[in-house]
DNA sequence: ATGTCGGCATTGTGCCGA
């Protein structure tokens, strides 16, 4: 089973990109991060002419995201718990059904910016929210992983240039510690489980020839019950993506599973 | 140093969010 988690920045400024992408790396499970689209105007049927179930959690504008999968689907739920006033649109989960069956959760985790502020406190609440969704999944003690843009830099080797960031929503010491207590829980980062050192990024800023220059940041992970983690044979960040023809400023990052 | 997008409200172009 192969997973890619991408923040897409629009599903209809996209379309292109995103369908030519499909095509070519044909994952079986596509986690969509900021469609940007409500679900009544999101192009599903674009995507189901080639093959994929499509489930939504859409707002007007902003946020918003969606799961396309060639393989079965169950128990769609939408919303993260924990905040019934919450009403931004940034979390979706669904089983998928292949030789085994995978719980699989896409996120889009606030910015935060400006920090301090209540877009920060916003942040810090929602990662509080998502620590204890992280917990009920572990108590299941089933193949589940937890995927998407979570607007976080670990540490300073996942950014080309750590001091620009040392001051930002996405670098904090609190937003790094509300990270690192999911991994705790015991939850495995499928990329660092294979790859060391610096110089990876799932980003690159639209501005000031970002890309070009090599100035990302890896702030897309993919957290893994230890269920999962078993099953996982590789994992890859798609940064050639980011060349292509009207991008996406962010790339996919993939994990195959044995299931 | 802040050089770019996408989408909205609106029909010109400024604002917001990233």
């Amino acid at each position: 089973m192969q997973i890619a988690t991408f923040n897409i920045n629009g599903v209809k400024a996209r379309i292109g990109a995103l369908t030519d992408w499909l095509t070519a790396a044909r994952p079986d499970v596509a986690l969509l991060q900021e469609i940007k689209s409500l679900d009544e105007t999101f192009p599903r049927e674009v995507f189901e002419d080639m093959g994929y179930r499509v489930e939504t959690h859409g707002q007007k504008g902003f946020n918003g995201v969606a799961i396309l999968s060639r393989l079965p689907l169950e128990d769609v739920v939408r919303g993260l718990p924990g905040d019934p006033q919450d009403e931004q649109a940034r979390w979706i989960e669904a089983t998928v059904i292949g030789t085994r069956a995978v719980r699989v959760c896409g996120l889009y985790l606030p910015n935060g910016n400006p920090a301090p502020g209540p877009k920060y406190d916003y942040k810090l609440a929602w990662m509080a929210r998502l620590e204890a969704r992280a917990r009920d999944l572990l108590a299941a003690e089933e193949p589940a992983l937890m995927a998407g843009d979570y607007n976080v830099i670990p540490q300073d080797e996942d950014a080309a240039r750590p001091a620009a960031w040392a001051k930002d929503a996405l670098a904090l010491p609190q937003s790094r510690a509300a990270f690192r207590r999911v991994l705790n829980l015991g939850f495995t980062e499928a990329f660092r489980a294979r790859v060391q050192g610096p110089g990876h990024y799932s980003f690159w800023d639209y501005q000031a020839g970002a890309w070009n220059r090599n100035d990302g940041i890896r702030i897309d992970h993919v957290l893994m019950t230890p269920q999962a983690a078993d099953l996982m044979t590789d994992c890859r960040i798609e940064a050639e993506v980011r060349g292509g023809e009207k991008p996406s400023d962010h790339v996919p990052v993939w994990v195959t599973l044995d299931a």
